[in-house]
RNA sequence: GCGCUCGUAGCUCAGUGGAUUAGAGUACUUGGCUUCGAACCAAGGGGUCGCAAGUUCGAAUCUUGCCGGGCGUACCA
């Protein structure tokens, strides 16, 4: 398409002597394969431009703007018509000798057709995920970890190096609660009581249900004082490097359940952290830093407690290091940016969650900008919304009220056990993959467990099906990957737009890294894959005399759908 | 209260300056497997794009106000 947009700035150039970037469009197909909005854009431009007008082109209206720029695309042999329609688009067909050139050249580089290049050598560090050891895994872990897994593999294939990271908090309130809910179910200090023998999934469940317990306690004074004991000796277990007293053990036992419970977790969902960052190891860090820039004003103190005063960037104050002299979790994310600063020295570091926390990282990136502008510079938090409960269930793990990340995988196999009568790994996670990832980046997603399940309709499922029946095709004929077409071929109603659909696929890509927006991928497979299966059901290609033409689209398109199922982590199977 | 964000078909969502009838999926009604895989395809009904005003040749899309939901708003993460 590179070229098709460098044919229309030419015409727009010798016409108007104007630079201008022309924006193609893909309209609906009754109005052509592109459409340009040129002529209106340069209409303004024109009619102010004195200069502009002294040459052959005649300012003002854009409908004879636009036909000008017509008549002379009309000349080029990429198009069969050019018309201008409504207040002055233009809208273009391609010939089918530029189509049967883009089909070749997908033939040739599948695996680079489109494929943008904007992190091209660049150092990227993704962080996200971030599960707190000693809770369990609710669905918000598995959509932000698949949104996640998502960008860094659309930053991969624009030729970036990618480190996955994960932080987590293993010291801090919430660990003090647990613990303290912990030691009450064990009747004291008796690590000899822990259920060890449990499967892992309900030694968590056990340690979950003590997280309850322990907020619940905090809300009494008399309690939240134990709890507030405990948590300054958990961080004091680090500083001593305590692991053999019964409270240490309690600490460690369970803290390690916490992280083999993770790891569990990702293999199943098949996204797999370079690093962990465990909270304990970036706090020194950060507690150090904030005191030493205390000292030089960057944080100030307040009430006793060391705070960042966001106020003159209409941003909140926020607490570093509380009145206890602990740091807060502010003060642990500075940590953590200048740890994965010095371990990787990256040209981009994002760190993505949920929107939740916006306002929270705003300070703690305006905090870092005052002493490493240049860290804060290259850090980008990006968010996603919160994942919710149809029936507008507000889910809590403080509560104890929430669907786990797990029982949605268990519910998407059951379904398959249901109506397919066994389970295949590759479409379970396609299907949740896809479930997640077709929404855009923003709003906050309803999950459905009854049709998000689903494998029917705009879902994963239906993309891998799609691709196995391509390459079902392709094994029976025996295609030969040497494959390419001779110029000038002609199309038929069912191929034309099948191949004018895998033409926009460079865009997509295009679109998809830029916005780091996974869904883009998604809308854009989908109307593929739709063109397809009509394609499919009214085209032979077996024992067909169009059997050449036809096999090379179907190769096309099963090597791209593969690609953009890649991108979004998906199986593209063979056989399903 | 203030800040951010969202509001599109019964439900879940695309579309976020451009094209007469605003698109999908799902659910509902109906048709299609002796032919490369029916997790498929075809047809049908279903919408004051939250409300109102403004900007523009043109607004679901931008601005303002209002209504409604969500999130945040100092020692939790």
């Amino acid at each position: 398409m590179e070229r098709i947009l460098e044919i229309i700035t030419k015409v727009v150039k010798d016409l108007f002597d104007l630079n201008t970037g022309v924006v193609l469009s893909r309209p609906e197909a009754k109005f052509g394969d592109l459409a340009t909005n040129v002529a209106l854009t340069l209409a303004g431009r024109l009619g102010k431009n004195p200069a502009a007008s002294d040459g052959k082109a005649v300012a003002g209206r854009p409908r004879e703007i636009a036909e000008q720029i017509a008549a002379e695309l009309k000349n080029h042999d990429d198009f069969t018509s050019v018309e201008v329609a409504g207040a002055g688009f233009i809208n273009m067909r391609l010939s089918d000798a530029y189509l049967t050139h883009e089909l070749n050249t997908m033939l040739a580089t599948p695996n680079d057709y489109g494929r943008p290049e904007t992190y091209k050598n660049q150092i990227v560090v993704t962080e996200f995920s971030d599960p707190n050891p000693f809770k369990v895994l609710h669905v918000g872990h598995l959509y932000t970890s698949i949104v996640g897994d998502a960008i860094s593999r659309l930053i991969e294939l624009a030729g970036g190096e990618v480190h996955r990271v994960n932080f987590g908090g293993d010291v801090g309130m919430h660990v003090a609660k647990c613990i303290w809910g912990i030691i009450t179910k064990l009747g004291g200090e008796n690590p000899e009581n822990l259920p060890t023998d449990l499967p892992i999934g309900e030694r968590m469940q056990w340690v979950a249900s003590s997280y309850v317990d322990g907020n619940k306690a905090y809300e009494n004074d008399e309690t939240k004082t134990e709890i507030a004991d405990i948590n300054k000796r958990i961080y004091q277990l680090f500083d001593m490097d305590e692991h053999d007293t019964p409270f240490a053990r309690i600490y460690w036992t369970c803290r390690s359940w916490s992280y083999e419970y993770f790891d569990n977790f990702y293999d199943r969902i098949d996204v797999q952290f370079e690093k962990y960052y465990p909270e304990s190891a970036t706090a020194p860090l950060g507690l150090k830093t904030v005191q030493e820039q205390t000292k030089k004003s960057v944080f100030k103190e307040s009430n006793g407690a060391i705070i960042f005063d966001g106020e003159p960037y209409g941003l909140h104050t926020r607490v570093f290091i509380n009145s206890e002299g602990l740091p807060t979790y502010e003060a642990k994310d500075v940590g953590l940016s200048l740890t994965k600063w010095q371990d990787y020295h990256f040209d981009k570091s994002f760190i993505i969650t949920g929107v939740d926390i916006i306002d929270y990282m705003k300070v703690v990136i305006k905090s870092i900008e005052q002493f490493e502008p240049e860290l804060a510079a290259r850090t980008e938090h990006i968010t996603h919304g919160m994942m919710k409960l149809a029936g507008a269930v507000k889910m809590a793990s403080r509560l104890g009220n929430f669907l786990k990340a797990e029982d949605v995988l268990d519910m998407v196999e059951n379904y398959q056990k249901e109506a397919q009568g066994a389970i295949n790994q590759d479409t379970v996670l396609g299907a949740v993959r896809y479930a997640l990832l077709k929404n855009r980046l923003g709003p906050d997603i309803i999950f459905e467990p009854e049709t998000s399940v689903n494998a029917q309709g705009n879902s994963g499922p239906y993309l891998q099906y799609s691709h196995a029946r391509a390459r079902s095709i392709l094994r029976k004929i025996g295609f030969d990957k040497q494959n390419s077409l001779s110029e000038n071929q002609d199309f038929d109603e069912y191929e034309r737009p099948l191949l004018v659909k895998l033409t926009e696929w460079p865009e997509i890509l295009t679109t998809a890294v830029d916005e780091l927006a996974p869904h883009v991928i998604c809308t854009y497979m989908y109307e593929l894959a739709q063109i397809f299966n009509r394609f499919y059901e009214n085209s032979r290609v077996e024992g067909d005399p169009r059997a050449g033409i036809r096999t090379c689209l179907v190769a096309a398109y099963a090597d791209i759908l593969r690609n953009g199922l890649g991108v979004l982590g998906i199986v593209a199977p063979e056989k399903m």
